[in-house]
RNA sequence: GUGGGUAUCGUCAAGCGGUUAAGACCCAGGGUUGUGGUUCCUGUAUGCGUGGGUUCGAUUCCCACUACCCACCCCA
């Protein structure tokens, strides 16, 4: 038991962290370029803050949030999603009141208690973004491209991109309606879970994988056709805009977001090759979350991308993720007076700015070159008695296995030249 | 919360009632005291997830538990 971590975590070793470097150096990138800049919040908030934006209805805040009282009494909870953060210190640091609209983006670790499979855990991350304070269908069409140049980027082909118009609180009235008048005479042959959203949600239903419920729900009215004029308006402003970027998408009607605060834009970037959890990025618009949590009206849109999800994705597409960088010189020495004349060189050449390596207890030389070749060394720097002697070292390149003698003062030049020369 | 599957060395695994518990990779050491990535040799599980049973005997059969995986649900 000491020796596990907690069910749904997961450690990251040092042979997976340079593809997290990858990625997150990739979508730091891409958000600069954008004007979207970085934020961070802490990892636990007031409970109230995710009952209050998050939904108290939805299964999130129902069932799985790690909720617990510190020493003072206070409900905390460890955030299960990134938005609520954000719009409240949007709120706490009346950013609202710098030139609008307001764009961020982060990294950030989120916790829910779920039974875990394939792509979901119960700590997971996740890079997002946020756009406040623009009502216009041009900060939607923004956020998307966001992703869809983030997945370019990286070189993802495998994700395709569905969108849809979830409405406005006053246009979903009418669709909810619509539907339980539609559905109301199958409503004995829905599924268990389908039967109880007939009432909370008939919206779910929609985006049952129940082949029974799939079947009933052929030719059930559509959010699309219930939307207001300005909905409507706003859903074909925003493919307008997607069409004007080039970026390729489809409506997809079943897209209904698991959060309360959303609202009109739903979308997400799904792939099938990651197992039942395909989503990789979900996102859309939330035009009342601010208000919900007491601040001036303000819209907002962005989306959280699961970053476990898009490395299983890379994985399963073979992407290209640069390796991890090994060693520029190992140096390996014969004897004290070898290993003393080492370590000073050893230093000079990390002040110089190269990763240099030398290991104690000595090995025999084979040793000592095998562990440089473990290390990805491009050059091996022998110091035998002879070397000592002469105030040299034997400069050993890994690759062609070429070697010469140079002075021990000129090896750093000696090295620089090469480093230049293989850059060229 | 509900299903199903799996649990033998760091990893991948064979064994399916009586074996010194294969093999491969990795790792460590060595091939006559100075050369890696190739090759050759040597070494590494008194142990088969945990606890009970059945049996003369259990890694192999049964039960329970636990963990992991996959799926439902939900979502990133």
């Amino acid at each position: 038991m000491l020796t596990q971590a907690p069910k749904g975590t997961k450690d990251i070793l040092p042979r997976d962290t340079h593809k997290w470097n990858f990625v997150e150096s990739v979508f730091r990138e891409i958000c600069e370029r954008r004007g979207f800049a970085e934020i961070r919040t802490p990892v636990f908030e007031y409970t109230e803050l995710f009952s209050r934006g998050v939904g108290e209805t939805t299964d999130i805040v129902q069932k799985q949030m790690y909720s617990f009282a510190d020493y003072d009494g206070r409900g905390l909870t460890l955030r299960p999603e990134g938005t609520a953060s954000v719009a409240r210190a949007f709120l706490e640091h009346k950013l609202y009141a710098e030139p609008q609209p307001s764009k961020f983006a982060y990294e950030i670790s989120c916790y829910r208690h779920e039974r875990q499979q394939k792509g979901r855990q119960r700590e997971f991350h996740q890079f997002g973004v946020e756009c406040f304070g623009s009502a216009d269908m041009l900060a939607d069409a923004e956020v998307i491209a966001l992703a869809a140049d983030f997945f370019a980027a990286l070189g993802v082909r495998g994700v395709e991109l569905r969108v849809n118009s979830i409405g406005c609180p006053a246009c979903r009235g009418g669709h909810r309606e619509a539907l339980r008048a539609f559905l109301s005479p199958k409503r004995d042959a829905l599924c268990d879970t389908c039967k109880t959203r007939f009432d909370r949600n008939p919206m779910r239903i929609l985006d049952c994988k129940s082949p029974v419920c799939g079947e009933l729900v052929k030719g059930a009215p559509s959010m699309l056709d219930y939307l207001c004029d300005a909905c409507r308006e706003d859903f074909a402003a925003l493919r307008r805009n997607l069409d004007a970027l080039g970026i390729a998408f489809e409506v997809d009607a079943g897209i209904v977001r698991g959060l309360d605060y959303y609202t009109k834009t739903a979308f997400e970037f799904v792939s099938n090759r990651i197992g039942a959890q395909g989503t990789v990025c979900g996102g859309g618009r939330y035009d009342h979350l601010i208000e919900e949590l007491g601040g001036p009206p303000t819209p907002g849109v962005g989306f959280g991308l699961g970053i476990e999800r898009l490395l299983l994705l890379m994985e399963a597409e073979d992407a290209r993720i640069p390796p991890a960088k090994g060693a520029d010189a190992y140096i390996a020495y014969l004897g004290e007076g070898a290993k003393l004349a080492g370590l000073g060189l050893l230093r000079r050449l990390r002040a110089a700015g190269l990763r240099a390596e030398m290991d104690g207890p000595a090995r025999n030389l084979k040793g000592q070159l095998k562990r440089a070749d473990r290390l990805g060394a491009r050059f091996a720097i022998v110091i035998g008695e002879e070397e000592l002697a002469a105030n040299a070292a034997l400069l050993k390149d890994m690759v062609s296995g070429e070697q010469r003698r140079v002075a021990r003062d000129e090896i750093l030049s000696a090295l620089a030249a090469d480093f230049r020369e293989r850059k060229e």
